[in-house]
DNA sequence: CTTGACCTTGACGCTGCGTCAACCCTCCAT
DNA sequence: ATGGAGGGTTGACGCAGCGTCAAGGTCAAG
């Protein structure tokens, strides 16, 4: 007769998994001796091992009961459907890998190697760090809404990054974000040059994003995430709708332009 | 200002894991207003999407707070440390299909195929099923204490099956064990074999255990087992005992029998 | 008799939320 | 004005598989 730390040192578990076996029904309960203590015969060592012979390969406690009971071919099925759950698992964890590796590589936080190499970019025109750290939230939205559809725009965007009235706009948001002055002029220079770019994307019908279009609510969060990061974005905005545009990340025509 | 609902859909989570990140304080409460509601601003989307980011890298929520906040070295060292945890999981799953293969490979229970052809044989020897159940049970418990001697073992027990007093004394006990009668004839007989066999052995050093001599405790597991499963065991064992031998599963010298 | 090692039941902790329950708020149609 | 649908709020249990106290009773040895 065996004490349960016998028992349990045998099959080589703790005392407390078998006393949940036990409470779980996975273990029948043995006679208790007079002071009450459990006392096991040998065969218990072998339920127990078999026990955990299934919970070694994976098998959930909840099935090991049925197992241990099935027929060869009830058996082989059950044995099929546990291995192809931990094949799942497993994927997962690949994956998950796989994007903690990005994640090590990556800038910062697993935006796509284009993205970075845009904001990169940005940098090199001179762009301050402040207006860089709102071009990279943007992307994050953007990359969260748009996963794939964001690497297909960035060679365009990067290659929009050669025009001078784009440089110079950024260079003039660099500017005013960077000091704590109300310097108004700056603001309707960039609004001009912004209305600019947006009147010849849009003669060019360059403004096509398709699908996309289709909720603009992520837009509405892009400038209210401007607004946050700089209030005096909300003057920008202003400044826009006088020029005849709606939104920031997203120009939309209010009416047509003055001729 | 969004909803609790609007920054999870915006952020691909469900409300609930929201209100679980404010509970551990991984993403900061947002203002309520009039009437008590959550209200977000859009920075808190980024901040969310952040989190889910790291999250679905398979980073514990309990250090994703401090990986947001670490700067590039230390992040990239947890990452590595995640990377590490990651490898490890991913390792004991596929040690866990490789079991699982081979308990649906395998006899029944994980056996070695060694074991399950010893068992095999012994079926075809026309033990009985009772007996080799017993074997089978046995086989269990010595693969638990010592996975990989069994294996160097079983050779040697194979060959041992040709032995004709051996296959003498499998038929007897099965006869035995497979009837209710009390046949203490077959009993005595397979005692006698048993003592002749033990005393081949003992004659030609072949009870060379090494090291697992050393703790017993396992084989007199065994011999309860064997009293389990049928309680004529136990006038077997005294029988050995009046031919000078302790023990079944491993006969040990009483004394010098008698010349 | 004491001491230390074991035994007992009961209950909380961990991970990352899912899922009620019970109730309040807002908005739209009647 | 009212009622119902569809939000929101806190609180609490459940899940898997035990680890880890807590607060005792028991056993074997010195």
């Amino acid at each position: 007769m065996l004490t349960i730390s016998q028992l349990a040192a045998y099959a080589g578990v703790t005392v407390r998994a078998v006393r949940h076996y036990h409470q779980i029904g996975l273990l029948p309960e043995p006679e208790r001796d007079a002071s009450g203590y459990r006392r096991y015969s040998a065969g218990a060592v072998v339920s127990l091992i078999r026990i955990r012979i299934l919970a070694n390969a994976g098998v959930p406690l909840s099935q090991i009961g049925q197992m241990l009971e099935a027929d060869a071919s009830t058996f082989a099925a059950a044995v099929e459907e546990i291995d192809r759950q931990l094949g799942d698992e497993i994927a997962r964890l690949e994956a998950s890998r796989k994007q903690i590796a990005q994640l090590a590589a990556g800038d910062r936080l697993a935006l796509a190697p284009e993205v970075t190499t845009y904001l990169d970019r940005l940098r090199d025109i001179g762009v301050s760090e402040r207006v860089v750290a709102g071009e990279r939230d943007s992307w994050i939205l953007m990359s969260a809404r748009w996963p794939d559809r964001v690497r297909e725009w960035m060679p365009d965007k990067i290659a929009q990054l050669d025009d001078p009235q784009l440089i110079r706009l950024y260079r003039i948001l660099s500017e005013i974000f960077e000091s704590d002055s109300g310097d108004d002029a700056g603001l309707v220079e960039a609004a001009d040059i912004l209305a600019s770019l947006a009147e010849q994307a849009y003669r060019s019908g360059e403004i096509d994003l398709g699908e996309v279009a289709q909720d603009d609510l992520p837009f509405d969060l892009l400038d209210a995430l401007a607004v946050e990061a700089d209030p005096r974005v909300k003057r920008l905005l202003g400044l826009m709708r006088e020029r005849g545009w709606d939104g920031l990340a997203r120009l939309e025509r209010l009416a047509e332009p003055p001729t």
